[in-house]
DNA sequence: ATGACGATTTACT
DNA sequence: GTAAATCGTCATA
């Protein structure tokens, strides 16, 4: 294919199914407010490697409250190269690296300078299944079989690996139209919601725990 | 320069 | 339910 026509493509590709894409004042609010505004929407990748859209439905959220959160990596003000992007403008990615091998993907919600976070713990497969499964397999020590789909996101860093999310990503804007990662509108509502449940993995923040 | 520790996942008992 | 995997990040020195 030649050069023009792989850009055609790619701007196909990117507009997607018709959902809107969303813009600044969809995830400037509070950091629970966001983290419920996106269950039911929908999160798109463009795979860095084919160019082809993934996307799942978001059904699984948390937020980060900001340096009043023990949980979070922004308590007490703590600001650093990694956690800098939670200091900026709603809908910036923070996608930071752990263990030793997992990445997790964050949208920031608030406003400028707060360094609030919506944690995004789960997702509904629905485009490019395959391509998440060849990511998740590579990324898998030892020979498992196949990964059933309902594994295939359903956790924050599971949903990194599939979706090829990681550091390069964070501090990017999903309002600038150039960038491979967005939300939309559109998908459809997932079965059910659970508006408040435990925390997960932070068990040393004591009350904060299971805010 | 060094040491302790993860906003997790997976495999195994 | 328990434990290993594995290394960037951050606080301390």
């Amino acid at each position: 294919m030649s050069g023009a026509a792989a850009v055609v493509e790619a701007l196909l590709q990117r507009a997607g199914r018709g959902g809107r894409r969303w813009s600044r004042s969809d995830y400037e609010t509070d950091a629970t407010t966001l983290a419920q505004r996106l269950l039911g929407r929908t999160l798109v990748r463009i795979d860095p490697e084919t160019g082809e859209r993934l996307s799942g439905v978001i059904v699984e959220t948390e937020a980060y409250l900001g340096v009043e959160d023990k949980a979070a990596h922004s308590v007490g003000g703590r600001r650093t190269a990694r956690n800098e992007p939670m200091y900026g403008p709603a809908g910036t990615l923070y996608v930071y690296f752990t263990y030793g091998m997992h990445h997790c993907a964050n949208i920031v919600a608030g406003a400028e300078g707060e360094p609030v976070a919506v944690l995004l713990r789960a997702i509904e497969p629905v485009e490019g299944i395959e391509r998440m499964r060849t990511r998740r397999l590579a990324l898998r020590r030892g020979r498992s079989s196949s990964v059933r789909v309902r594994d295939l996101c359903s956790g924050p860093a599971k949903l990194c690996q599939a979706l090829a999310l990681d550091r390069s990503l964070s501090g990017a804007s999903l309002l600038d139209p150039a960038c491979p990662v967005w939300v939309e509108e559109g998908g459809s509502p997932p079965a059910a919601c659970v508006v408040r449940a435990p925390r997960i993995g932070v068990e040393y923040a004591q009350e904060w725990a299971d805010k």
